[in-house]
DNA sequence: AGGGCAGATGTAAGCGCTTACAGAGCGCGA
DNA sequence: TCGCGCTCTGTAAGCGCTTACATCTGCCCT
């Protein structure tokens, strides 16, 4: 009979009960575990009727095979990791879905990290490297360069909108441009006392919209105003407003760094009896849901944020078959999306994928 | 000298750069690979010296350990899998991070699967059953049950806000009951032509939540409409209003299924002139971001989605050691937060966390 | 009829780690 | 001084799978 070096201890009772191995299907199907293995491997020639047998054999064992073992044999894990600092908000969320959706497409798992929270980060991801291929992390995630350094070289890894590094991939969506047309369309609108609420040190995305802020001050001989640096959460919004409320700080159009805060000062404005965009304009960044239902829209920036981590997802798997590291980031075109808040003659409301825009471009920097 | 069983093809030159191994640890380390594996595991007893050439060899090789071959060894992935629908909307977020926060906390890391776009869902768990130890599946995410018997017996499996089966734990969050109380103050306020918009026959929860809506209808001896039966996506807002403002149905509150749908029907009834809550009321659920931004303020539920995610992470791990099943599905309790959209007097804003609220609870069904 | 060949299957050697068990070295009490 | 029991370290047997290589059938061709 069949190789046996498995006594399989539980296999005379129920022998699916603790887990079938592949011991136990080559056993019931009467062939060797080499043969069971070109069958659900689809590998090699098996004929059709003992394909049948092992398959049949796997089904009544309820065979699922332990992916540690295969991992260790063919030296893949089959898996990507992914780090991202939390999931509040529709932005990480849909990097999330476009990476996994690419991912699952590349028959990849996809084990994510969130690093909000977490007190060790670097023993996090050092776990993390264990169990997987390659790693994609935010670049706003902190993640200290040492990890990365010791990570890279050993694994592929990618940085998703964050600071390039020597010798690391990166992608990401278009800042500095689009931020610069959006400058441009306030201006536009005559308001001349702008300012950007939004911490440029805070992730290497604020600060280059930050800069496109700048360089459209510049090209019209403006002098840009200070930013008004604040994090990202919601409550900071109400901050924000209280000030401008109390005439601390006096502008006639807010540039700020993402839509949460846009739309939460904007709120806090309108709550307080100013006129938005009559009085003070208001526009954000990443066009979230909530931008489309209030009054007025709020003008802001769509990036391909699903785009984004289908990308990612994708360079990995290619990193991780052979391909070369790309030097030059990739960078992913932006739009800008016109809505009332930034003193466009208010329209009740736009069909959802509004199409009134200005597309602000380039793709893998030169 | 040590234990030499591996050669170690690339020893002789840089032997970080396909990785290290616990081999050329032991090797660099002059010590046997149990030492190293008794080191890094910080099992067993070993003297600070050695521990010490140990970390140092490991540091000097940047010797990062292969998960497969650990996992094959202790038959352990310490790794929960989490399979969801897609991740729009903040309700999904919230559970992962729930759930992967919990998991983290347990050592346990997290593999996520989404079901939208798959075409065999079945073969995708299958696969990820082979990565994981235990697996957490929402209700509503098309999981064949074919799948969930294979699974159930061999794997660890809780469903999260689904309908419980037999054999397999559950966790959810509180429905009946909450949508009843929601639906009493609607009917509180006067309110006679309710309408339930949602389809019951959608998920599990939903259900769940028309079944208050009629509980409270029986209560007071009113006679339930019958729902009005929409997908959640959010262009079927538009739809629902459309069919108000032209009369096809007479209604003068909502009672609709979730916070994304409410919001849309609401924005539109007003954008067509009608007057909310005035002309018609509406409440939705989940308490989503907007639904405090939007002017009235929405009427809602708040549910405890992230101790959901956590809870299910925490069971998963203990079941993965050894707990017995848990047979009754544990209930969280969730809240009914008040604004204005129902027809209570309009209050500007409430501050982020409101507490202007009724409880409505349960914990573990009887 | 015999040789050759291709297709089907089996054999066995790892993959890199954990861990039971055994052994070495040492201090200490009798 | 000897022996006992520690503590520390090494030896080696797997964990369940993949896969190169060997083997075994038939079957066709000459």
């Amino acid at each position: 009979m069949a190789t046996a070096r498995k006594p399989a201890a539980a296999g005379s009772l129920n022998a699916s009960h603790v887990g079938a191995t592949i011991y136990s299907v080559a056993e019931r199907a009467g062939v060797s575990i080499a043969t069971v293995s070109r069958v659900l491997q689809g590998a090699g020639t098996v004929s059709a009727k003992t394909t049948q047998k092992v398959l049949d054999a796997v089904d009544e064992l309820d065979y699922v095979p332990l992916g540690a073992a295969r991992s260790l044999a063919v030296r893949h894990h089959e898996a990507h990791g992914l780090v991202l600092p939390e999931l509040t908000g529709p932005y990480y969320s849909e990097l999330l879905m476009g990476f996994e959706s690419r991912a699952a497409e590349l028959g990849q798992s996809v084990t994510l990290m969130l690093t909000e929270g977490k007190a060790d980060i670097a023993r996090a991801v050092r776990q993390l490297a264990t169990h997987v291929d390659a790693i994609a992390v935010l670049g706003s995630a902190a993640m200290p360069p040492a990890v990365a350094k010791a990570l890279h070289g050993k694994k592929p890894v990618i940085i998703i909108a964050g600071s390039p590094q020597e010798g690391i991939e990166s992608v990401g969506a278009e800042n500095v441009h689009s931020a610069q047309k959006l400058t441009e369309h306030v201006l536009g609108h005559g308001r001349r006392r702008l300012l950007f609420v939004g911490d440029p040190d805070g992730a290497p995305d604020i600060s280059e919209r930050h800069a496109g802020f700048v360089a459209a001050h510049l090209a019209r001989d403006l002098e840009p105003a200070e930013p008004v640096r604040v994090p990202f959460r919601e409550g900071e919004g109400e901050a924000v407003a209280e000030r401008i409320l109390a005439g601390e700080v006096s502008a006639d159009a807010l540039v700020c760094a993402n839509d949460e805060l846009a739309l939460s000062i904007m709120s806090h404005l309108q709550d307080a009896g100013r006129d938005v965009p009559g009085d003070i304009a208001v526009v954000g960044w990443d066009d979230v849901m909530t931008s489309r239902y209030v009054r007025p829209g709020m003008t802001t920036v769509r990036q391909p944020v699903r785009e984004l981590g289908a990308l990612a997802a994708e360079r990995l798997h290619q990193r991780v078959h052979g391909a070369e590291l790309l030097a030059a980031p990739r960078i992913l075109p932006t739009q800008v999306i016109i809505r009332g808040s930034c003193g466009c003659a208010a329209r009740l409301r736009d069909a959802p994928p509004t199409r009134r825009t200005t597309t602000s471009t380039t793709s893998t920097t030169p």
